[in-house]
DNA sequence: CCGGGTTTACTACCTCGGTAGTATTACCGC
DNA sequence: GCGGTAATACTACCGAGGTAGTAAACCCGG
């Protein structure tokens, strides 16, 4: 559980591409990556052997085809990614990210909004539910 | 400038001692890491020439030694690696990282409320909308 | 003046992400 | 049955981070 699941870019986007359909072919996600990427075939079929050996896809056979799925879910990688980031740099400390992204990292007052909004919406007063996380 | 500096974690660690000290020889660099990584001179000193070649540090000669200096800031560090993150995950919306930081990380109520302070912190409190300011 | 220690230079490996060519296999239509 | 094609398997490379051994240079104390 959670091995700390740290993708690439075109992991990611692999990864984008399964989360959204449920599961695909190499030649699926080829097509959907092609036009933007400009990748050969067999790459992206190296790349998915290679993250199913890395544990974050499974694979069944289709005819001759290899049907890929996630065995990771996106919220799984984003956590995975995100405190890793924290970790390195802030020592763990998800406050000092966020007094990063708010004094360091150009945010614009759209941006500033939106997280105004959410810390309201998450601050509930009395922080008492702590059940269900896995 | 800031052409994307994203370090490594014995990178961070080295450039952690530069930032503390402003300047530091190999040995000195190495004596601070020793105790807990328990590394070999020669790695600092190879990982030491391979940052400079990266453009992350400079060095002078003091008699045999060389003295290294860091050439980018901490915090340039941290904006080239936030953002990075941001972009690969979140499409560049720093909101929805803090999103995913109140919604899906555990954050101790600890950090939640230094959080929402700087929130507040940095909240004009009058810029509603169209203030007109910047 | 010489040997040993200090310091950097060079070289080597390993892993991982990324990228892709080539080989092999297996199926499908004729 | 055979050829061609579609699909995967295998192999190869590159760069970067990380780790370190060995070589070479050089300085210092006896």
């Amino acid at each position: 559980m959670s091995e700390s699941h740290t993708l690439g870019v075109l992991q990611l986007a692999i990864m984008r591409v399964l989360w959204r359909t449920g599961e695909a072919t190499v030649a699926e996600v080829h097509q959907d990556l092609e036009p933007t990427r400009g990748l050969a075939l067999t790459t992206i079929a190296t790349m998915l052997s290679k993250m199913e050996r890395k544990g974050v896809v499974a694979h069944r056979t289709r005819g001759r085809q290899f049907v890929y799925e996630p065995t990771v879910s996106e919220a799984d990688v984003h956590r995975s990614m995100v405190s890793d980031l924290t970790e390195r740099l802030f020592d763990g400390n998800a406050a000092a990210l966020v007094n990063h992204l708010l004094t360091e990292q150009e945010i614009d007052r759209e941006e500033l909004a939106e997280i105004r909004r959410q810390i309201e919406a998450s601050t509930p007063k009395k922080v008492a539910k702590k059940g269900g996380r896995r």
